[in-house]
DNA sequence: CAGGATCTACTTG
DNA sequence: CAAGTAGATCCTG
């Protein structure tokens, strides 16, 4: 499950062609990413000291997801800020974050990249408690056999962004 | 202690 | 070949 809500993180929008994404940004960097809510979720930016901090951060984000939703690997990244994650799960999160935009791993290579090869389910429960999809590629993670395995954000959006990179998994 | 974004091997039709 | 089953195994709340 997702951190708890830290009233001290600083929420931003970011308005892209598929949609409003919501960026939360905490002392060290960015901490959540969601995706586009169904309804209008009330999306008001708290600002405050550390804004002018965040200015930079957030105008990394937004280059970073855009770059993603449009098919190209991203020139520079927001500081992450993953530390709400027990250490397993930053673990796979790091590993997750190392594939390379256009291809993908399975559950099972994840596992034996953290050289844990028994940890194969819990793999997938950390891919799906991973706080910022899309620029922690998650959608790279298929199931054994080249099949698509779950998303937490809807399937949709695993083969929407999976499809952006030129990939089709069944 | 149950349940999951798994995997492999095996059985069936 | 597709689909279903069972057991193994690990992390999380």
């Amino acid at each position: 499950m997702p951190a708890p809500v830290d009233s001290n993180l600083i929420r931003l929008r970011i308005a892209t062609r598929a949609g409003v994404f919501r960026a939360e940004y905490s002392a060290t960097g960015l901490a959540q990413l969601h995706f586009p809510t169904a309804g209008s979720p009330p999306l008001r930016p708290v600002l405050g000291r550390r804004a002018p901090r965040v200015r930079p951060w957030h105008t990394a984000t937004k280059a970073a997801l855009k770059a993603i939703l449009a098919g190209r690997a991203p020139h520079r990244f927001p500081p992450l800020d993953l530390s709400a994650g027990s250490a397993f799960q930053q673990a796979v999160w790091r590993a997750l974050a190392k594939i390379p935009l256009g291809e993908t791993r399975s559950y099972g290579e994840i596992a034996r990249a953290l050289g844990k090869p028994k940890s194969v389910r819990a793999v997938g429960g950390a891919c799906g408690a991973n706080p910022i999809p899309v620029l922690i590629p998650c959608h790279r993670v298929l199931a054994a056999q080249g099949k698509l395995g779950g998303f937490s954000g809807g399937l949709d959006w695993k083969r929407r962004l999976l499809a952006r990179e030129g990939l089709n998994p069944r």
